[in-house]
RNA sequence: GCCCCCGUAGCUCAGCUGGAUAGAGCGCCGGCCUUCUAAGCCGGAUGUCGGAGGUUCGAGUCCUCCCGGGGGCGCCA
């Protein structure tokens, strides 16, 4: 576990410590941050002014002091400190901290860019996509299934434990519309008014057809269409680089009584009743603007009555927390959930949810239609196949989640430099040649090398580039915090930037200066490294070749 | 009518939970390949951060209202 912004950090944690004292202990933490401009240093911190209402002193005083404090906590790590503009203190760092980071960061290993501890290391359920098996995964499909697999291996490398889960809808109303579907596709007849018009459906009666089944047998046409369906949605995400650990189905919350021993709960505690001739629950109690139906006039069960009991499933089961990555145009589901689950005198806040806005295919400015029943929509194998999985899942995840995405197919398909993920995969492929030019014996001697020693200055390019590399801890961290995998798009084409940048003005192999080729091939290995890392919790290869 | 998201450069979007002179990519203009991959680099132009109030040492960021765009508000899922 290397972290050398992580152990600046503690220093001046330390520093403000020692000089608060027994003062009341403020709220926010000190950030220590890359400043707007370079002649403001390496880093600089807001410690000061977090620091000055509790000392009840001037902020830039306060920042002398700390300044000192750090000046005796960093030694020979630091070049010096100024205390700038309303009470920042910039670090200046001198170019033995850029030495002894870089080899810090090399000994990590596979372990680079894993954060310290967690302050929540709580395992996380994610559920994810959990698209309807009666049809197949859509282009917003694939945004989900990016994010939440993302999230996952950000959350993952951040320490957490998780599970990925999809909850397959493999009963009520819409899978008998499926099936009414399939039989219709099978008879010849008119596909229903609600039904689904995709020409899959076709392929399925075809298929059920062969196993002998006859458009009478609603039922099993229903469940093994369902069952197909999963399948070959199981088989998109898997080429899609998404894997689920678990997929739970909908039908077994009822078959295996989980429904009836909550509902005989959820009467008890007396949260139901009968209206109109349905039974409800009553989630006004709990924060909802209106109460839901469980059970329907008609004797059937409402999906909301399954999702409950399948939420309480997965609290006792995960024994953390609950993420729910949902569509946009769920919304307004989320409150009737937490009140449900707080109807079972469960808690609430451990459920968490991603709401993902809507996602635009757009080809020559015009946005494709999507609608999974009239079967117009584009689906994420022709995504896939058009422009690759790499540029899909960085279209999908290049975007927080909460904005919306029109993905521009033209752009995608263009393996040119207007296409962001090629810029970040040929830093990688570049690196990979330096590597291959200087030779495995230079690379073994470089990693091998005591890069504290290195005499010379460590040029601006250089500096700025180890930077960037130092902070992937705290990137993987802040994404995995605030479930923003957007960041590390945006950070991986940062980091190839800076690459780019030292490519043009330091020479490696053959580099003059004692120690200087050693001490620059350690530093492309390890931006390599960090690329290939951020990439891998984006799930996009990392090509040696481009 | 109510709820959610968005409004930042010509376009697409970041903006690290309140900090310094608001950034990136694309597009536009002008340069750079006899040296490790030009899918690259360097330089240049562009902003009433939708609008109006408020909170404070400080607001693109927090609060209220308004305007505009998208999505939702079922005994569908």
């Amino acid at each position: 576990m290397s972290d050398p912004v992580g152990d600046l950090r503690s220093a001046v944690n330390d520093a403000a410590a020692s000089l608060r004292d027994g003062a009341e202990e403020g709220g926010a933490a000190p950030a220590l941050e890359r400043p707007p401009q370079p002649d403001f240093g390496d880093f600089s911190t807001n410690a000061a002014m977090l620091l000055a209402p509790a000392l009840g002193e001037k902020p830039r005083e306060v920042a002398a002091r700390l300044a000192s404090g750090l000046e005796g906590g960093l030694g020979e790590d630091l070049d010096r400190v100024e205390v700038a503009g309303p009470g920042f203190l910039n670090l200046f760092l001198a170019d033995g901290w850029y030495r002894r980071a870089a080899a810090s960061l090399l000994a990590a290993g596979d372990d680079l860019g894993r954060p310290r501890a967690p302050a929540d290391p709580d395992g996380v359920l994610i559920e994810f996509v959990s698209a309807n098996p009666t049809g197949p995964l859509t282009a917003a499909g694939g945004r989900h299934a990016a994010y939440g697999d993302s999230v996952g291996r950000a959350l993952e490398l951040a320490g957490h434990l998780v599970q990925r889960e999809y909850y397959v809808n493999d009963t009520g109303g819409q899978v008998e519309r499926f099936a009414a579907s399939i039989a219709a596709r099978m008879s010849g007849d008119e596909v229903p008014e609600d039904g689904y018009e995709g020409e899959y459906v076709a392929h399925l009666a075809q298929e059920l057809a062969g196993e002998g089944l006859g458009p009478g047998e609603l039922e099993q046409l229903g469940r093994r269409g369902a069952e197909l369906m999963r399948s070959s949605i199981e088989q998109t995400l898997l080429r899609y680089r998404v894997e689920f650990d678990t997929w739970s189905s909908e039908r077994e919350q009822y078959d295996s009584g989980s429904v009836d021993r909550m509902m005989a709960e959820l009467r008890e505690r007396g949260h139901v009743y009968e209206s109109e001739g349905a039974t409800w629950l009553r989630t006004t109690s709990f924060g909802d603007d209106k109460d839901r139906v469980l059970i329907r006039s008609d004797g059937e069960s409402t999906y909301y009555l399954g999702d409950i009991a399948y939420h309480r499933d997965k609290l006792e089961r995960s024994g953390g927390r609950l993420l729910d990555v949902l569509g946009a145009d769920h919304h307004g589901y989320v409150e009737r959930l937490r009140a449900g689950l707080a109807a079972l005198g469960l808690d609430p806040e451990r459920l968490e949810f991603s709401i993902m806005q809507l996602v635009h295919v757009v080809e020559g400015g015009e946005r494709a239609q999507m609608s999974k029943r009239r079967g117009e929509f584009v689906t994420l194998d022709e995504l896939i196949d058009d422009i690759g999985v790499d540029a899909t899942r960085f279209f999908m995840l290049q975007r927080s989640h909460d904005t919306t995405v029109d993905l521009d197919l033209e752009l995608a398909r263009t393996t040119s430099n207007e296409n962001p993920v090629y810029y970040v995969q040929y830093a990688h492929a570049r690196i990979a040649s330096i590597l291959r030019k200087a030779g495995d014996g230079a690379v073994e001697r470089a990693v091998a090398a005591d890069l504290a020693a290195v005499g010379g200055a460590v040029e601006p390019a250089e500096r700025a580039l180890l930077k960037r590399v130092c902070e992937l801890p705290e990137e993987v961290a802040e994404t995995a915090a605030r479930r923003a995998p957007h960041r590390l798009c945006a950070y991986a084409t940062a980091t190839a930037a800076d690459f780019h940048a030292f490519y043009r003005d330091c020479q490696v192999v053959g580099a003059e200066g004692e120690g200087v080729e050693d001490f620059r091939l350690a530093t492309c290995l390890l931006t390599k490294r960090t690329i290939a890392k951020t990439l891998s919790v984006l799930g996009i290869s990392a090509p040696e070749r481009m």
